[in-house]
DNA sequence: AAAACTTATTTGTCATGACAAGTAATTTCG
DNA sequence: CGAAATTACTTGTCATGACAAATAAGTTTT
C-alpha cells in the first residue's frame, strides 16, 4: 500500500532546515550563558539593536526592523526596554511627530564593548574545526537563504 | 587612541552566528506562512515533536527533550497542547508513575503527513540555488555547530 | 477644509525558549 | 525502616516572535 503523500517526506536528521533552527536556539544558549558568566544582562536581541545603533548615529524604529529582520512591534517593544536601561534614548522628530529616532548611551556604548568580547567568544565556540573554506561557503549560502526567504515572503 | 577592547569587534555582516539566527528565524517564517496557507494549524516546533512520534511506538518526555534539544518545560508545555489537539495521547507507566508515555493518535498521523509536504516546500524555497555539494557542507558545519555547543554547555 | 488613506509606531494575545521553583514518585543511605 | 537525595515532570515568570488591531500624525482626494 503506497501513499503518495509519503513521497515527500522529510527526514530531519539530513535537514539542513530544522539543522539551522537547531544551530540557532544552540549558539543562543552558549550566547547566553557567557552573558551570564560575564553578569551582562542583555539579551542577543537587545544587542543587536544595541549594536546597529552603535554604528549610525541613529536609526528609528523602522530602519532598526529593516536591519534586524523583526517587526515594528518587536523593535518597539526591545527598544523600549534597552531606554528603561539606559542604554538608549529616543527623540521624537520636531517636524513628523510620527518618527522616533533612536540614539546610543555613553553606558550603552560602554555595554557593546563588552559584548564583543562575548560574541566573539560564542563564535569561537560554535566555530571550532570548522575550516575557512567551509566558513565561507556557510555564509554565502544562508544570505542566499535570507534572499530566498525574503523573497517568498514579499 | 586605541581601544583594546575594540580588538574583537564583531562584525554582524560577516558573522556565520548571527547568519544562522536570521536564517532560523526567515525559515520558520516561511514555513509558518506555508502552513498557513494550507490551514494547518500546528507549529513548526509541534511539528518536529509530533515528527519524532510518528518515527517511535512512544516516547517519554524526556527523551523527546533530548531529540529536540528542547528542556523538559517545554516538551511538557507543547504536549500538553498536542494532548489537547486530539493529535498526541498520554499514558502514566503503570511501574514507575513519574513516567509519561506519549503515542501519535491516527488525527496527529494524519497531520504528519500533511505538515511533511509543507516542510519539502519550505526547505525548496530555502536552498535554491544552494548546490548539493554546498548543502553537504552546511549539514556536516552544522552538526558541528550541535557538538560544539552541546559540548561547551555541559 | 473634511473625509479617506497612508505611514510610523504601539499594544494585545498567544506560542515558545530560558531559567527557577515546585511536586510527586522512587531510590539510596544511615 | 525512614529521612535525604534523586528522578521525571510541571508550573511560573520573563523575553521574544508572529500576527492582528489600535493609535496618532501626516498626506491625498474631492
Amino acid at each position: 500500500m503506497t501513499n503518495i503523500v509519503c513521497m515527500n517526506k522529510v527526514e530531519l536528521d539530513k535537514s539542513v532546515n530544522h539543522h539551522i533552527a537547531l544551530s540557532a536556539m544552540m549558539i543562543k544558549r552558549v550566547f547566553y550563558k557567557i552573558l551570564n558568566e560575564n553578569k551582562l544582562s542583555i539579551t542577543p536581541e537587545q544587542w543587536s539593536i544595541l549594536y546597529y545603533l552603535s554604528e549610525s548615529a541613529s536609526l528609528t524604529v523602522s530602519e532598526l526592523a529593516e536591519l534586524t529582520f523583526k517587526d515594528f512591534a518587536n523593535i518597539s517593544r526591545i527598544t523600549h526596554k534597552l531606554e528603561v536601561a539606559d542604554l538608549i534614548k529616543k527623540h521624537k522628530n520636531s517636524t513628523d511627530k510620527r518618527i522616533s529616532k533612536f540614539f546610543i548611551t555613553d553606558t550603552g556604548k560602554k555595554l557593546v564593548n563588552q559584548v564583543h568580547q562575548c560574541a566573539y567568544k560564542s563564535t569561537n565556540i560554535a566555530m571550532q574545526e570548522i575550516e575557512p573554506h567551509e566558513r565561507e561557503i556557510i555564509l554565502k549560502s544562508l544570505k542566499q537563504i535570507l534572499i530566498n526567504t525574503n523573497n517568498y515572503l514579499k
